[in-house]
DNA sequence: CCGCGCCCTAAGCGCTTGCTCAGCGGCGCG
DNA sequence: CGCGCCGCTGAGCAAGCGCTTAGGGCGCGG
């Protein structure tokens, strides 16, 4: 199997949860253009396009364009959760946590970094009711990073002075990766998370292996 | 002077170079609407709405909404460029050095997040030719900070194994804070830049004062 | 073999977009 | 006072947008 049947084939699994067929050629479409382009400057006739559709074959499965939008923003914070959530609820010191929560996270970023450029980018495209609700699935995924933190501050493992703002600091890191990563640069996924958890170990003045 | 006079006075200054008065005031009002809504969401009888005239008066001063983008992104690049330059030749200690660019590079992202997001999130509304323009300016930014790092890593004050790496990181830390940054939040820009040029410090293994 | 239901397409509607153009008002100069 | 010029406006054009609708083809149960 090729290098691009490969990653065709992982594209699928993304998005595995969606069905029909056809809905699912639109996400992945979708999420493909909005990242190239931006949301507002993706047409549906784009989308379509990608999918192998007309136009109107869009309409179909999804009311509006936004609606695309907001599928797309559900499931990738959705996983993003997911992925924090395993690192935080893992056993281990505080600090064993933080690395594997901040090598975890930075490294879906950058694999996905298609996906994590749609759902951290363009969520002020997204209807005001919408952006609530997926607003309080980054709130969730920012809470049980504070908390890891909050544990190695009170545990004396960590020096953090400012909790919140050291969250912050984290979650920017790892988000940002999403803007810069290509998959043609020199760094694997892989590379990046670890890179990045070291970093941010030494950042809350944890001894790094 | 109250505070909205006070911000609608600092707006102007940050565009003084730019003559006469209607084509600085059409630069500061598509600052506004791209920030908040994005390139490609703002139209340019919003831009013109927000300067105080017709849609038309727009194509006086700039020949199409694209110039209005590059503008921009030239001033405020340049801008930061500046501000990075001082930073890096500035006397004293690489660890000096690097509070220093840290603290008034995130600084600015914070005070101007309006035009930072501009210049950071809406670089691929660019035309190709102004696209690589305006990455020569992120370019020499980035190196600049580079060599701050370097000389660290050089002369041991730093510990940096992977130095473009953590350059990268640091970059992305600061330039992040225009995503997330608001007025009414709970931090001053000062309170970020120090706050940001300490974890910083600690992130390549410089003693924090 | 028919008939029903599910996907899909061709065509196009109503609207907004970036941008243009003919003309107008007011200010400086003779 | 008259005249030209610069900055601007009102009106509007061509193109492209999100989305709708009428109808076609195909698989499946009877």
């Amino acid at each position: 199997m090729g290098a691009a049947a490969e990653r065709a084939k992982e594209e699928n699994e993304e998005w595995a949860g969606v069905t029909p067929d056809a809905a699912r050629r639109l996400v992945s479409a979708a999420v493909e253009a909005f990242a190239e382009r931006g949301y507002h400057a993706t047409t549906t006739r784009d989308i379509a396009g990608r999918a192998g559709m007309s136009p109107a074959a869009l309409y179909i499965h999804y009311k509006t364009k936004e609606e695309l939008l907001y599928r797309i923003s559900g499931i990738g914070h959705e996983k993003a959760l997911r992925i924090m959530g395993a690192a935080a609820e893992a056993q281990g010191s505080a600090a064993e946590r933080l690395r594997d929560a901040v090598r975890t996270f930075a490294r879906w970023h950058a694999e996905h970094h298609t996906t994590a450029r749609v759902i951290q980018y363009e969520l002020q495209a997204l209807s005001p009711e919408h952006y609530t609700e997926i607003a309080g699935l980054r709130r969730r995924t920012d809470r049980l990073l504070r908390q890891i933190i909050q544990d190695g501050a009170d545990s004396g493992e960590f020096r953090a002075d400012d909790v919140p703002g050291t969250t912050l600091a984290v979650l920017s890191l790892c988000v940002d990766v999403a803007r810069w990563f290509t998959a043609d640069g020199p760094r694997t996924p892989d590379e990046v998370g670890t890179l990045y958890a070291d970093l941010v170990l030494r950042m809350v003045g944890a001894p790094v292996a």
